[in-house]
DNA sequence: CAGTATCCTTGCGGATACTG
DNA sequence: CAGTATCCGCAAGGATACTG
């Protein structure tokens, strides 16, 4: 693709938003980013209502107090509803709110295209610090 | 809207996605979610071609370690480009990849619907710990 | 100007134990 | 089962000073 017509996309594409979201943009990213929450949206996309234990059953590796924060961090965003019963022994299930709904359908064209350009991201992981000073000197021993 | 669509959407929604690139969309996520990535690749977007200096002037309480952190990350991820003048008052611009400028399109639909639902996000802060032991306490002094 | 080099704070995320 | 309560490590992010 030339550069000219590059340009112009991306500033088209920029027409509509202002820099003043920048913020707004990142919150909701760090919602998503949370580790676990995007996950979660999407289990309950395709398993509807769920309960706790359910939802943690489908995420390998998380931790019961992980999956309850970032429920309820998911339920204080509006994204996540959260049906308790009340019974006495405990029974609570999850399920995705209309603006959940709608947010994970927004979604979907960003993630069809990032899979098909996954080979563009597989190999980057964030360094950050290592590297900053050792790039090429061959890598110390961490530890 | 009623549950049922609600269910049968977010199950559309989601019939394309497999759970097994949540790693690799969380990936993405984070890339954006770096701070400053977001509105880097936004202010390249909408100014072209920009020299280091100029991107940080345009960047809010950016600091010289971030911006430069961020640029390089940017850069290993492929998302721009990092044009070196080699002159002996440095002179440096960066410039949105390809890849950048069509993640940068495939992510416009979504702030555009971000953005007429703020209301639904302006109000929750990452919380997380504080607030897990007191939600209706009244707020301790935080300091 | 465009970075490095250091040092430091914050808080996310994990491990583990306990409870109604 | 669905949480709380603690404790902890580590990486992100910031502040500041210095350099070619």
């Amino acid at each position: 693709m030339d550069r000219e017509s590059l340009l112009a996309r991306s500033q088209a594409a920029c027409a509509a938003l202002s820099a003043d979201d920048d913020g707004l943009k990142r919150e909701v990213l760090s919602h998503a980013g949370n580790r676990w929450s995007l996950g979660i949206v999407h289990a309950l996309g395709v398993g509807g209502r769920l309960r706790h234990a359910e939802i943690g059953r489908r995420m390998e590796g998380v931790t019961q107090r992980m999956l309850t924060r970032s429920l309820r961090q998911l339920e204080r965003d509006g994204l996540i509803i959260r049906y308790d019963y009340q019974e006495k022994s405990p029974r609570v299930e999850y399920e995705l709110s209309a603006t959940g709904t709608a947010l994970l359908e927004h979604m979907i064209p960003l993630w069809m295209w990032v899979i098909d350009n996954a080979a563009q991201f597989r190999q980057s992981r964030t360094v950050f610090d290592a590297g900053e000073l050792s790039a090429e000197k061959g890598l110390q021993s961490k530890k």
